[in-house]
RNA sequence: GCCGGCGUAGCUCAGUUGGCCAGAGCACUUCACUCGUAAUGAAGGGGUCCCCGGUUCGAAUCCGGGCGCCGGCUCCA
């Protein structure tokens, strides 16, 4: 165990500077309390030692480096004394948590920064994000900064680092910051401790100072602004003022911090391998799709991207026959008189592409079930015919703001994979059920294991009658319960007609995206006077499910490409295989040798350049093909072929039909 | 829709303070080479400098409007 440590604050600071103003520190110690380390051993200190004390105890290294200090799960400053008992964890560079406390840090060398260039600036929040931190500003005299202005705030703010300034924290009553604050003509401030007094009965708040700049400040920060090594401002945006955007709109800076030089650019060289995978970039690069100024958001598909929405397509068809569903495809236009009656009108008109023909308004469909049900009512139904599910690859048209669209992630049209189920109230459950079964093996068969459930709850703005919509809400938690699944509930996040579940799955590099959605709806089939003929030979309302296992064609495949870079697995890259003759002469042979692999279903082309074997490589390697087949006067004397692949090199020569196996094996085997 | 930025050849980008026929690499076409596991060489074609209007003797360059794209915010029933 670490001997204690006797302790004088006046005479003995901090070399980092840490703020270490204990007045009443003990000595002689008067009664010793005992904090707990993470691995379990116990750590003596004085009554009223801090965290600082704590990491002086336990190693000089420690101290050094230390710049927080969790104890029992939260994280507070090294200033705050700590109580007998306590599970405490220094917090340092590397260990969790540590970077949060560096970024916020900085996000108030930039509030620093930013009012030391520019006073009568308004501050608002700063906190840390997932990779770096911002701070939103209200600039004086309607000047906003741009990207240009970011090396002259990088510059003040390296000032303050330098300057190794001290983060000391004080508290004051609610009432005095509020006046405070007021004097200072800081707004936001103020709003923000009203809120806090009003909503949570706040009587206290801390603030912090580093250098000149005094912020309202929940903390914890670092010892003081030195322990900033390396940090980068990266971009200026709008954002509004507590995410409302009938309020004022502030001007958000955007940056990030880390512990060293190389951390940074470790992390600028990821951003760079990330725009590598963007699939914005690989879409036209690997001939997959392409987006044009004559049809803003809305792709047009390439030959490549065909064949892989095609494949995409079979594995969503796979799980439909499985599911005893039919397919069925509906009118694009329909007449607006429809759209009153399905309430989209009223809910949804401004975002709806219109057209008039003549004197009849029509509009594009946005959504594929008024279709559906169009569909349903148009023929007498059984009870026996239930659940009655019908399948839709529904290319639907939504006018989506201007500035939302962002390549196949947010586009003005897509192909929903759209399925709607009439059911009984009683079959619900079971539908869902196996609703949830088929978005497993779906998503698994994709390479996504991670699946994550959302159960979205009545919003403001719906249709129907409270009864209904507890009706509808406790099926969803039936079926998920009887599941056993984990599912987080999002109140008020559900559809103008019905609660929903919503499927999110997680790529390669840790992104979460929604896909699957499964809806109840009690709403549409009254609207439609959707019936069916029950056993007592009465006419009954079926309830409708609505169902989407992918969501958007469009979309799975833009977070497919991110997901593989690109570089598909056999069974979903569109050309599998390109044929590289050594020489011209070798061309016949290649052509046999597609004919043949075409024949076992390999998907291949051939590469007639008069180019070196070495070009064709390096250009069949940019375009991603899982294999190579080289073909030259020995494979043609032998009826073989040389088989490349990226990962493998040069993996020797093969029979054709031994190659052609090895592809069905992959196929069919992932 | 809001804030900031950008728009030059199919792609990635140069283009000083407004001034000759607007440039490079890749791609494309042609010719030569006939090549054994990541780029053979040469020649050539290709631009309404996003669009409309303005300032000017003169605009890719400056100003206004529009369209599109990028980074965010809001939105995504």
């Amino acid at each position: 165990m670490a001997k204690n440590r006797t302790y004088g604050a006046e005479t003995e600071p901090s070399p980092e500077g840490a703020i270490v103003t204990i007045p009443w520190v003990a000595w002689p110690r008067m009664a010793p309390i005992t904090v707990k380390l993470p691995d379990g051993s116990p750590l003596e200190l004085d009554d009223g030692a801090t965290g600082a004390d704590a990491a002086a105890a336990i190693g000089p290294r420690l101290a050094k480096d230390a710049l927080a200090v969790r104890v029992n799960g939260e994280v507070r400053d090294l200033a705050a004394p700590l109580a007998d008992g306590e599970e405490i964890d220094i917090v340092t560079p590397g260990r969790p948590d540590a970077l949060d406390v560096l970024r916020h840090d900085t996000a108030h060398v930039l509030a620093t920064a930013v009012l030391d260039l520019w006073p009568g600036t308004k501050v608002s929040i700063g906190p840390p994000i997932a990779d770096g931190f911002y701070y939103d500003f209200e600039f004086p005299d309607g000047f906003r900064p741009s990207d240009s202005d970011l090396e002259r705030i990088e510059e003040a703010m390296a000032a303050h680092v330098k300057a190794d300034e001290p983060f000391e924290r004080s508290e004051i009553s609610a009432a005095d910051a509020i006046e405070r604050f007021k004097g200072e003509d800081q707004p936001y401030k103020v709003e923000l401790i009203e809120d806090l007094v009003r909503d949570e009965g706040t009587e206290t708040v801390s603030l912090y100072q580093n250098g000149p700049f005094v912020d309202l400040c929940r903390g914890p920060h670092g010892p003081s602004t030195g322990r900033i090594r390396a940090f980068k401002l990266n971009s200026v945006a709008g954002a509004y003022w507590r995410g409302d955007e009938n309020r004022q709109m502030l001007t958000r800076i955007y940056g990030t911090a880390f512990f060293s030089k190389k951390d940074l650019e470790e992390h600028l060289e990821r951003i760079e391998q990330a725009k590598a995978r963007d699939h914005r970039r690989l879409g036209p690069q690997l001939g997959l799709f392409t987006l044009l100024p004559d049809a803003p958001g809305m792709p047009f598909w390439l030959p490549n991207g065909t064949v892989l929405l095609r494949l995409v397509e079979n594995e969503v068809r796979r799980q439909l026959a499985r599911g005893g569903y039919q397919e069925i495809k509906t009118p694009q236009v329909l007449d607006e008189d429809l759209w009153h009656r399905s309430g989209h009108w009223d809910n949804y008109a401004e975002n709806m592409f219109f057209t008039q023909v003549e004197d009849r308004r029509f509009a594009l469909k946005p959504m594929n079930c008024p279709g559906a049900c169009l569909v349903f009512g148009s023929e007498r139904h059984s009870y026996r015919d239930l659940p009655l599910r019908l399948a839709e690859f529904g290319l639907v048209s939504r006018n989506e703001r201007e500035g939302v669209l962002h390549g196949l992630l947010r586009v003005r049209a897509f192909t929903q994979d759209d399925a709607h189920v009439y059911c009984t109230l009683d079959q619900v459950a079971d539908e869902v059920d196996a609703i949830c079964s088929a978005i497993d093996q779906l998503y698994s068969r994709f390479g996504f294991d991670e699946v994550r459930v959302e159960l979205s709850t009545r919003p403001e703005k719906s249709i129907g009658t409270d009864e209904q919509w507890e009706q509808a809400e406790g099926a969803l938690r039936e079926a998920l319960e009887r599941q056993g699944r984990d599912y987080e509930v999002s109140p008020g996040e559900g559809t103008f007609y019905g609660p929903k579940i919503d499927f999110h799955i997680t790529d390669a590099l840790g992104r979460s995206w929604q896909c699957g959605t499964c809806q109840i709806d009690f709403q549409m089939p009254e609207r439609f006077d959707l019936v069916y003929q029950g056993e007592d030979n009465a006419d009954h309302r079926p309830v409708m499910i609505h169902r989407a296992l992918l969501g958007s064609m469009e979309r799975f495949i833009g977070i497919l490409i991110e997901h593989h870079a690109g570089r598909f697995p056999t069974w979903l890259a569109p050309v599998q295989a390109t044929i590289l003759p050594v020489a011209d002469r070798h061309n016949g042979y290649a052509a046999q040798v597609a004919s043949r692999l075409r024949d076992a279903g390999v998907r291949c082309t051939v590469d007639e350049r008069s180019e070196s074997v070495g070009k064709k490589i390096h250009d069949a390697e940019v375009g991603k093909y899982p294999y190579m087949l080289v073909v030259g006067d020995r494979e043609e004397s032998e009826g073989a072929i040389s088989v490349r692949s990226h990962a493998e090199g040069d993996g020797g020569a093969e029979s054709i039909d031994a190659f052609a196996a090895r592809i069905e094996r992959e196929v069919s085997g992932s």
